[in-house]
DNA sequence: ATATCGATTATCT
DNA sequence: GATAATCGATATG
């Protein structure tokens, strides 16, 4: 029977390998809201973990700067970067201060705030399929989401303030895949990219689904 | 000051 | 499978 507790997961949370988190992270669900209103909701199907110093894939790994100074900071916050001149991507810092890591968010099964999200991707949803569309990529969750700017950079994902979080509604997650991380050009045979098997909304090429 | 490239996506062949 | 779109960060002169 699942949980309808919506708070956001604690700060101890994130507060681990980013490994560790990220396998965990699969099946919680991302949500846009406030307290009296949740407006966006959908269910992490994809992630990736990124290291620190000893992973080269990482943008942390050269050490901290101005844009990747929210990896080196407390764990919980998003970590939100512009990429080919056009797309945002979402990642939620891990480990304590001083030691950086992160896990991307790839794709989500959208839950509820589906015509919202549409509305913020700049599609319509008409046929069946148009669904599938919406968050299942980390340049178009971010669009969906309204994350479209670095405002949300460094807010704290433990919190409701800044209208974005994270919670567990108690569901159960089946089949947990592990593959080589998609995009890079280093690295590239880690397998620290987590998905649930065979879920539609999953991004990257249909071998790694 | 200029060149290169990226944790992507949409569109075309 | 290949490529254009588009710009900030980073490397190099």
């Amino acid at each position: 029977m699942p949980k309808r507790d919506l708070r956001p997961l604690p700060r101890s949370f994130f507060d681990r390998d980013p490994r560790r988190v990220a396998r965990d992270l699969l099946g919680k669900i991302l949500i846009r809201g406030s307290r009296t209103k949740i407006s966006m909701a959908a269910r992490i199907v994809e992630v990736e973990a990124y290291l620190g110093f000893k992973d080269p894939a990482a943008h942390a790994f050269r050490g901290m700067t101005a844009r990747n100074s929210v990896l080196f900071g407390p764990p919980g916050h998003a970590y939100v970067y512009f990429i080919y001149g056009m797309h945002y991507c979402l990642n939620v810092s891990c480990q304590p201060s001083g030691t950086p890591g992160g896990v991307l968010f790839r794709a989500l099964e959208p839950i509820a705030g589906e015509v919202q999200m549409a509305k913020q991707r700049g599609i319509s949803i008409t046929h069946r399929g148009d669904l599938l569309r919406l968050t299942s990529g980390p340049g178009k969750l971010t669009e969906a989401f309204g994350i479209t700017s670095k405002r949300d950079n460094g807010c704290d994902l433990t919190s409701l303030s800044a209208g974005l979080w994270i919670a567990d509604d108690g569901s159960s997650v089946g089949r947990i895949r592990r593959t080589p991380r998609i995009g890079i050009r280093v690295a590239v045979d880690d397998p620290l990219r987590f998905l649930l098997a065979g879920n539609p909304f999953v991004s990257g090429p249909k071998r790694l689904r």
